[in-house]
DNA sequence: TCCAGAGATGAATCCACCC
DNA sequence: GGGGTGGATTCATCTCTGG
């Protein structure tokens, strides 16, 4: 429940040896940039400089600092850093150094979509977070989450052994019967973690550069520390780990050079904003609003998807004219003249010179194709198929 | 396409300067552990040691090699250095030293899910690859993903502007009228990849410890070659990046010390079978060549594909008359009656009593209809969109 | 050759509007 | 009014252009 305002070098020996549970730290990354935003009112801008002279300058100020975190640490205690692709490699090797290499516990991977651009490599899309522990008897608190929808659940229920050659079986009982074991909790959280990016439109948002999603402090704290432990960030920015280490009830000491950084946090501690993350909440599910029939024929048309609109299911990724090509698939029950009209009402908004309706039914309603040269109606392969089957059907009970 | 047999290092000395365009290696990790792994009929075991006298012993061993792989490159190629948390930090500081750190592009994370029973730490979900280029002008293919089904893609495919307080509106002509823009690729490659880890007991198990999935090795060909460039992994092991290099149709190298390793590649080399997961399937790849379109057409009529029949390319999983209904996809440049007489033939020994053949590209052959009272011919969807675009461009084209 | 400024971009939230 | 729909908004890059 501390705040320093001050170079964390100095602050830090102001702390007592063994006495932190959790430090958690996301320096600056020798991005070689300053990094500057404005609060969304445009009322106000925060920025913070990392730029250094050399790589060997930005190496000693951080194992400086290291250092003293280590010292900090209870013996049960870990530190989180946080970094990125700019200098990972040689901030592990300094953790290697400061905390042994045999406290290694992971490389955390924290994984977000985000807003994109064009780029001559790969979109960067994740952080690495080094996870390293003062001694080997740490604390520790499993995660579970859910199984992945992939995963028979079944098969998880059953209990296995090894044959005699070692590999692993399913067990049975002398009737050939499955054993099915113990109650599961889930699967034990990876390192890999998939989290939202805090979004630009995002009331969670504070104007701050570089700020984290609480959602993604809250699961190292509750990793790492149990009810009334302290956790401390020596680099506190915004104040996001110590709003998360607030909500989940544990002690928290946070230190930054910047007095608006000091002054944003004590606002932000008084009034913890989280966002509800409907994306998290909800589930990557529940916004595919296709389901895997839709998916093959939208996939087989080279189509994107789009899973926010009544008239539309999909654009063909060729424009036909200059303008995108629209696609609707009949839905079950939907009446053929219905659905054209949703889509033609759907594209013609948009501006289309084409628009693809894939038949699913029959339906023998009648079509002016007259009024409609802009549209195309294609027989799905499984309407055909169904219409050859019962045509045959039909005629092979006919006695001739 | 040659194999060699021996160390990289001296093997690579036989390689000419400036003549490979993809380095792709996945060397040993430095575990300190021997890996062994049997064949899935317990034939055969496979074995490879990953033990070293100390760190700088295996660092020098990389870097010696490491440096002949950049002799080898070309100016405009790129090498892919496949690792893990054991060492990736120190490996990536040798790839600076010998590359340059301008030369850097992307640390890939290749994340998989996998059963855990983790208990003092994370389950490790993932794997490190370092993409380097030999200059800053080298080849790199885009590939295009999905938009999030978050996006609101109608809204993406209209134009921007700013408007005079610089905020971005969307761009309307005078009449109020949205304006799309041009044609959309969709969202390009991040560098976070989900691949599910080979599954045990998948065919394309080779029984090689560690043996990577050949969707992983087509994804990194895609991006850093063309058609016919070279491909060399001087780690070869079980060979998947020179079936993957085959499948795509690039010329390939590949060394490993290991005879058995060797015979095992030429084996698979003479047969390559790719399989994918389940998940996969689902619809997380992206489809760009013929297998691909044809799995997605196979998947849309809900059939199963076969393998190695040059007549039959899949079947319904409905039965009709008590019979399996065969299907082929017309390939490309396949006449149209010699794919009905491949088709009809393989059918007929199977005893169908219908037949589908999906037709794909324009032929006018005469087709008679009454000899083949078992077999229904499906324009494919693209087949009917393409036909009616080229109609209407060349009525257009004509005056009235 | 290099820097500044403008333009393009898409994820995911906010929020106005509509029944 | 309140739940759902879909348009509006914002930010952090990267590329391109012009001086």
């Amino acid at each position: 429940m501390t705040l320093y305002k001050g170079d964390c070098l100095n602050e830090l020996k102001k702390i007592d040896d063994d006495s932190i549970d959790l430090v958690y730290l996301d320096p600056p990354f020798f991005t070689q940039k300053t990094h500057k935003l404005k609060t969304r009112d445009n009322g106000r801008e925060y920025e913070f400089t990392d730029t250094w002279n050399s790589l060997d300058d930005y190496l000693l100020f951080m194992k400086e600092r290291l250092l003293e975190c280590q010292r900090v640490l209870k013996k049960t205690g870990s530190i989180f850093l946080h970094c990125d692709k700019s200098a990972s490699h040689h901030l592990r090797v300094i953790l290697d150094q400061v905390f042994g290499l045999c406290n290694f516990q992971n490389e955390i991977i924290w994984s977000y979509k985000r807003w994109s651009n064009s780029k001559t490599s790969l979109q960067n899309a994740h952080q690495n977070i080094y996870f390293y522990s003062k001694t080997n008897n740490f604390k520790f608190n499993t995660i579970y989450t859910d199984y992945s929808p992939t995963t028979n659940i079944d098969q998880i229920l059953q209990e296995r052994e090894r044959d005699k050659n070692g590999k692993a079986i399913y067990k049975k009982d002398e009737l050939g019967n499955i054993i099915t074991c113990k109650d599961k909790k889930g699967v034990p959280l990876s390192d890999v973690w998939e989290i939202p990016f805090l979004n630009p439109k995002a009331n969670e948002r504070t104007g701050y550069p570089t700020q984290k999603p609480i959602l993604l402090l809250e699961q190292i704290i509750k990793i790492a520390t149990d009810d009334g432990d302290t956790v401390l960030d020596p680099f506190c920015g915004s104040g996001t780990t110590l709003v998360a280490a607030k909500i989940l009830n544990r002690k928290y000491t946070g230190i930054d050079i910047s007095e608006e950084a000091i002054a944003l946090t004590e606002h932000r501690l008084e009034n913890p904003m989280k966002t509800k993350s409907d994306l998290l909440r909800k589930g990557k599910a529940d916004y595919l609003n296709k389901n895997e029939y839709e998916t093959a024929i939208l996939k087989n048309l080279d189509a994107f998807p789009v899973q926010r609109n009544s008239g539309i299911d999909g654009f063909l990724k060729t424009n036909y004219l200059g303008k995108p090509v629209a696609v609707k698939i009949q839905k079950e029950n939907e009446e053929l003249n219905l659905a054209i009209n949703k889509l033609l009402g759907a594209s013609r908004k948009r501006g289309c010179k084409l628009s693809l309706l894939i038949k699913t039914s029959r339906d023998l309603s009648f079509i002016d194709f007259n009024k409609h040269s802009d549209l195309i109606i294609i027989d799905s392969y499984d309407l055909i198929i169904k219409n050859h089957m019962e045509t045959h059907k039909f005629l092979s009970r006919t006695p001739f």
